[in-house]
Formats: structure tokens, sequence, C-alpha cells
DNA sequence: CTGAAAGCGCTAACAA
DNA sequence: TTGTTAGCGCTTTCAG
């Protein structure tokens, strides 16, 4: 039923060897780079194998040493920008260190549960990336019951590596520069923290902003904070909500660029000028964030997947040490869409 | 040097042979579901295997089979939306499928050469999908000369299936929209065709545009369509060449969403209202067209990666047909970027 | 520094 | 329907 893939047999190391005068072993050696063959030989083996434009396959020598020489990257969403710009990241070093990257994306729970239960990473990949996912104690344990090397991105799990940035203070930073331009009435859009993906995320970044308003000595207020689903449309609803009652802040701080875009929409549909009426800061520096003009704290992204992958190479390589916490710098950028405290409309 | 990955020797298909009593070939056949197999015997096989934990390691049977399960997908930019998009869909139809998705991008011409000069997928996958790429004869024959499956998504390879949409058919759309609203002097902004990534697309898109014009009896004007590179930065730069001409065009078409985005933000930094002085469309209702409320022609790309994977999947189940050419319909969204044409400012 | 031999875990004839 | 046998292509002892 099945077609055969490869017509001809492809040449094998047994070719590599005959043609070269020596044994398979001594090839293996030649290829891997191995100290112990002369140059003489190594020479020949390595002229022998490009004439024959030989490939070693890699399911052969998985199957005698073990390793797959891949990692796993799991992503709630695979198509959302961050997860994109890591999975990049990570897929640009692994690809040079000669590793594939299987991704897993594990978005809606249908998925997500049968990935945990099957895990169908195991036997097929070295070590994981997890990124920007927050994991139940039963996700955690599945996870270490592989007994493979892991590593997060934008996320936590303890005793584990891990690269990101310190989203309380990259909220903290975004809120200050409101307070600064005299803002003293702030309101943050924010996901839902009740929302599996990005709970820690939005909680850290929740934090933030109360630790900025505290330093300025501005009381919290209720309703400070309006719960949104994320994303663009939520940022919509976000500003729909603030923009319905009866006194409007004077700045608004958005948990990410999408949800601020969003907001930013809303805004323009009612005729309020940013940042005339409403100053608007978001997070991320999205690559829209520039076509809205929008003030925001920049992340670097693409660089964290990169991190991510050179971590577990490293933990590939044999290196042992405690669990690093690489904490990469956000940096505000200040836009068009924050300005001085005005009068209200 | 390296640290063993699996401690305990894993259980293997002999254990769970053993345990229920048959021989490995026997574990083997219920195991993949062949008729030849007692019903009694296969469950007791699977009772084994399940008290087991057992997972069988691709590695061995991809050796022996040749069969990789696994299939290679090759993007210019795996973080840009379109593309992420499609490797989306096709990870969801490839990952039912027990198939693993090797990512492959080639972004820049590093990166792309050493790709077609090595050929990394050769003995890792059993087919390709190539996405959105124009390839160059050289790079035709490499790719044919794997003898693999390919399917190409957004781009075209004469002799392989495809699935995409006219994209020239799209562009029409749009700017028929621009002309049903009164509008005649109607500029495009667009990529540069030089540049080999989207370079059939960007060429599709202007005849589309031409057509259209065409069509309502609109001469062709000189400078009607502004060429800068691809994305937010280059519509940003279109429209400010456009703004420094002595007569302003009352519509513009963008090539895309982002070029789209980018000008809009031109025109909002200069004053110009939208639609009120220029009306605007873009293509491809990118996930961000809804923050700027902008007119597009919607195109159904996630889909398009389920499908290219799909008939990769039929292909390698032995379907045999002609290329086929799946062509996916667009849509126009009309939002708030377009209206009549008014008098000018 | 090099080769011979064994075996990784599975599947595919071929027999029974 | 089931078991036996022989590899798939490589790496890794262990000798020499």
């Amino acid at each position: 039923m099945t077609t055969p893939i490869v017509a001809r047999r492809s040449v094998s190391i047994l070719d590599v060897a005959r043609r070269a005068g020596v044994s398979a072993s001594t090839v293996s050696r030649s290829l891997r780079g191995a100290s112990n063959v002369s140059a003489d030989t190594r020479d020949r083996v390595l002229q022998a194998a490009h004439e024959l434009a030989y490939v070693p396959s890699p399911a052969a020598s998985r199957l005698v040493t073990g390793r797959t020489h891949a990692i796993g990257v799991i992503v709630p969403f695979a198509t959302r920008w961050y997860f994109s710009e890591v999975v990049g990241g990570a897929e640009s070093v692994l690809r040079v260190a000669g590793y594939d990257l299987l991704l897993y994306n594990i978005g809606d729970r249908a998925s997500r549960s049968h990935f945990f239960q099957t895990l169908p990473l195991r036997r097929r990949v070295d070590a994981v990336l997890g990124v920007a996912s927050s994991f139940t104690d039963a996700e955690q344990q599945a996870l270490t019951s592989l007994g493979l090397p892991l590593t997060m991105v934008g996320g936590r799990f303890n005793g584990f590596h891990r690269v990101g940035i310190d989203d309380e203070m990259g909220a903290a930073t975004a809120v200050r520069h409101l307070v600064r331009l005299g803002h003293r009435e702030i309101a943050m859009i924010s996901g839902d923290p009740d929302d599996q993906v990005g709970r820690a995320t939005t909680l850290a970044r929740r934090a933030g902003f109360r630790r900025a308003l505290g330093e300025a000595g501005i009381d919290a207020q209720p309703d400070q904070v309006v719960s949104e689903p994320w994303g663009v449309r939520g940022g919509i609803h976000a500003m729909e909500h603030l923009l319905s009652r009866a006194r409007l802040p004077t700045a608004v701080f958005a948990e990410s660029d999408e949800m601020a875009l969003g907001a930013l929409q809303t805004l323009r549909k009612t005729g309020l000028d940013v940042p005339g009426h409403i100053s608007l800061v978001g997070f991320d520096d999205h690559e829209m964030a520039p076509a809205g003009d929008l003030t925001t704290v920049a992340q670097p992204v693409y660089r964290q997947g990169e991190l991510g992958a050179r971590i577990l190479l490293g933990l590939l390589a044999g290196e042992r040490s405690a669990a690093t916490d690489i904490v990469l710098p956000t940096r505000l950028v200040v836009r068009g869409s924050t300005g001085p405290v005005q009068g209200r409309p």
C-alpha cells in the first residue's frame, strides 16, 4: 500500500569505507571528528564521503546511541507573534548545531491533555524547551517523568533553567513613564488571570502596575484593572468598558501590545485623541507596535529563544550547573501614544 | 563526554512480547493494527503494552522501514504572521496523523544557500512542504533531486501539487471595491519585485491591480506603483513617497496588510483622514487588520497549511493523481479604512 | 591508529 | 494466525 520513499538503495557507510579503503568504524570516527584517526586517513574518508554525497542515516545513529539530536519545543499557540519569535530564535541556534526542532502546539484543552497523557516526545527528543506556559502539578510531573533536560522560556518551572524577563519590573517601568508625564488616574487593561496560559505573566504585570502606583503614592481604585480575554479583541472590549464609565482615566497601561492596539482602535472610533485625551502604553514591542505608534516596553523575544536553545545544547554537551535564571533587560520605547496629562475632554 | 539520556534501559518490544506471551512480530503487528492478528491476541498485547507504558522507538522503525513519519516544512521567514499561520495549520494536521514537523527556516541568503547545498532534510523526512517561495532553477533541481513528494503552499513549482489563492483576482477585488466607491486616482504600494521571496505574489497582485484599473477604463499612470521593501516599514516609506507628490491619489491599494498598516501610520501622522481624504485597502486579513480597522481581502492562511499537509499525507498513503492546484477563495472584508471618494483636502 | 564483531529495537519475509 | 530469522545502518567495545 505504501510506496517506497527511496528507490535506489542510498549510499551507506560501507560504500564510503570501501571507496576510502578502510573499515566502517574508521569512517564513523572520521566523520564525527574523533581524535584517534590519522589526519591522512581522515582526509581520504572525507574525500570519499564527499564524492559519494554520503549522508549518514540519523535513524541508525539514533538507534545505537540513543540520542536523537532533536529537541522538543512546547508552545501554547504556535501562531502568535511572541511564540513564533521564540521558536524562530531557538530554530536558528539548533539548526546550526545540527539539531532538529520538533514543535508541539498544545493550545486548546483537548490537545493539551492529549499531549500530557501520551507525551509524544518520548524517544523523539533529547531535551525540551517550554515556552511561556504555566503547568499544573500533574503536567509538571508528566514533564519531569520524561527525565529529559528542560528549560523554560518566559515561564517558570521550579528547579529548571529559565530565561525570561522581569515582567513586574517591565510593567512598573511602563507605569512610571505615565506617572512622570503627570498622570495619576491610570487604568490597566489586562488578560484574564484565570486563563491557564499567560497566567503568570498577567499576575506579574499587574503586580508591577500596582507597585508603580504605590511608589507614586496613588491609591488603588476599585475597577482600576479591567480583565478581558487576551488579544486585540480583548483590548477593544476592555477599552469600551473603560469608556462607558462616568470618569475616564487619563492614561491606560495595557498588559500586551495586542491588547493596546485593540484599545487604540476603540479610542480612535470614539474620536478620543491619543495622547491628547488619553495616553496609552503597551508591553512587548510587538512587530506591529510601530504601526500604531505605540509607546511600549520592549523585551528581546527572539533572543530568549536563542538563549533557551543554547542552554539546552550546553546541558546536552554535559555541562552541569545549578538552575540558571537568565533575566533579560526590558527597555521603554517611547513613541507617540503617550504624552503629558492634559485637561480632560 | 556526553551524558546518557535514559538511565534505565527502556522497555522494548520484547518486554511487551514476553508479558503478553507472544513473539515480537505479533506485538509489532498488533500495535500497528495489522489485520492478521486475532482480536484476542491483540487485546492481550495492547494490555501488556499499556501496563508497561511501552513507547515504540521511532529510530528503530525508521531504520527498518525507511519511512521517517516526518515531513519538512520550508519557510523563508518562520516568524512572520503568514508563515507561522501556515506552519500552525500544517502542524495541527500532521500531529494528529502521528507525523513530526521539521521546520526549515531559510530566510537570509546564507542559510538559504546552505540549505540547498547540504539539503539537511535528506533521510529525515518523507515529504516536503514548501511555503510561499519562488525557487531558482538550481533550487528546484536540488529539491527535485530529493525524490520526495513535494507540495507548495502559496507558491508555485510546476509539476507539483499546490494550494494557494488567486492573488491576481484578490488584488482586483480590492481595487474594484475602490472603483465602486468612485475612486479613479488609485495608487499601489508594493514590495520589491526583485526580491526573491514573495516575488511571484508581488507580480500577481500588481497584475490584478492593473487589470481592475483597465476594466474601469482608468489609464495607467507612471509612478502609480510604489516599490518598497515588504513590511510595515516599507509601507510607511511608500506612503511618504506618495505624500511627497504634488497630486495625491484618493485611494491606495497596499499589497499586504503589513504595508497597509505602515501606510496608515504615515497618514495619521500627516493628519490626513482615512477614509475622508484617502481610502486604503490591504490584502491578507492579518490578525492586526482589525486593530487598524483596515479594509482588506482575506485569505484562509491557516487552512492552506492544513490542506498542504493533507495532500502530503495522501501522497504518502499511496494516492496518485495529477498535480492538483487547489485555489481557495478570497473575500473582501470591508472595514473603516475605505469610503466614497470626496473632495480633496 | 585501525578493524572485527556485536547489537541498538524494530519490521518483513518466510515457514509453520 | 503466529513465530523464526535476518537484517536496516550505524556506533562501540575490544583486540591487534
